[in-house]
DNA sequence: GGGAACGTTCGGCGAGCGCCGAAGGGTCGT
DNA sequence: ACGACCCTTCGGCGCTCGCCGAACGTTCCC
């Protein structure tokens, strides 16, 4: 403790104790590998972030003793994930102020080695990467989506989502559509309840399928049909 | 470092260096308190925050590094202030998510005992506390903003700042209008450009003034006026 | 029931960092 | 020109915290 405790603001302490959960590269780690939505058991996260196991156990329990993430166990192991949409939306704003640097390209082989994650992923219960990009488009495009005072769905979008019959459920305080910065695009892409409803209902749908054990997904054919149709997303949008 | 250099996700340690700037408790206190957007010296900080004046340099130094604070030499005063909203922003987001108890006023004495701050003042270039929601509210029963599917000016909207010669400036990506998470009251309130642009209209207008050397403002009879015939806003909701 | 796998707790080590006071440089007022 | 004021740099102190390996509890599989 600090010897001389003047009465301050007492905001402060709390602010620098959350932050502090994040200021460990390998909470950080953590963090970025759950923006996936999914939980991972404790062992996954430590041998990803490259600890020991006793270590990712000291990490995990911090993160969950602060709120930012949930446990649930069964059996032998021990699943986390975010606590809720806010702390995923915390990381990405933190990971979006992080990170000012527009890679461009070194080479067309570097630019498509790894580029499976730029061209479509998960980003958190929503979709991103240019496919993310593509659907927040053409629905502006369509009137379904004003982007011009902040992100909202029109009426129009409604209907939309109600002829798919994606249903939208107004839970609690999060809001229908919001903006959420697109790491490798450098724009926002649809998030909040109605980007949560399409990414699930794209999966559903097998519009489109995860890949391998990380948070890539790749378009189906099924799913280059069904975006053209609905949203006239030409397939090389998406390429 | 570390013994074991495994590759990894490179946004980590760039996502754990900026969180590390916020995890200390006067760095915390000195960016709460630049949140009323003005420009401090080095030596009201280190007495705010309790600390010595060499002890606060060297914090300083760190944030302005880190990109979070802008500086402004005049003879020997060192300046400081929030480099700009995007920052402003993530100091909120992380104060509103490390606040989530809702303390409840203990007494009538003890809720009305600093409670300057809770009637009306500054967040970073725009109103909060009652007067921040009072505002909103009143905007958004006359139709002129949307809350609905996330913040938006309505045309109605547009054309109100309009008639009121306040000038909205779509400077660069910042977003028209959005929410911003209200400490006090557990709510939204208007800020973006057009919460920017009114709360300057409201200084300039003496709509209110600045109480001491805090963020806090006070509503003159000017402003109660005003406030009452522009949006229709009752003396008692300010109070 | 025995062994393997997963996770946790504990002790101990080392590095990093926040803190201060002293010393010094630059700027302003008289 | 001199002192007062603001800030910075430096050395040193002490605490915190991330890391590991070893030992242990629990669960699952054969």
């Amino acid at each position: 403790m600090r010897p001389t405790k003047p009465s301050r603001d007492s905001a402060a302490p709390q602010l620098a104790a959350l932050a502090g959960l994040f200021a460990d590269e390998t909470r950080a780690a953590c963090l970025l590998a759950l923006l996936d939505g999914r939980a991972w058991t404790a062992g996954e996260l430590a041998r990803y972030a490259g600890v020991a196991a006793s270590t990712a156990s000291e990490h995990l329990g911090k993160l969950v003793a602060g709120g930012l993430l949930a446990e649930e166990r069964q059996g032998r192991h021990r699943y986390v994930r975010l606590a809720d949409d806010r702390v995923a939306q915390l990381v990405e704003d933190l990971a979006a102020h992080a990170a000012p640097h527009v890679e461009r390209p070194r080479t067309l082989r570097a630019s498509s080695a790894g580029s499976a994650m730029a061209r479509g992923r998960t980003c958190y219960d929503h979709l991103a990467g240019r496919l993310g990009i593509a659907i927040t488009d053409a629905l502006t495009e369509r009137g379904l989506l004003r982007q011009d005072t902040g992100f909202a769905l029109t009426s129009a979008g409604l209907s939309w989502f109600d002829g798919l019959a994606i249903p939208l459920e107004r839970t609690g305080r999060r809001p229908l559509a919001r903006g959420c910065l697109d790491w490798t695009e450098r724009r926002p892409h649809l998030a909040g309840v109605a980007g949560a409803a399409l990414c699930r209902h794209a999966l559903d749908a097998d519009w489109c399928v995860r890949i391998g054990s990380e948070r890539a997904v790749k378009v189906t054919d099924v799913g280059t049909r069904a975006l053209a149709e609905l949203l006239g997303i030409e397939a090389a949008a998406l390429r």
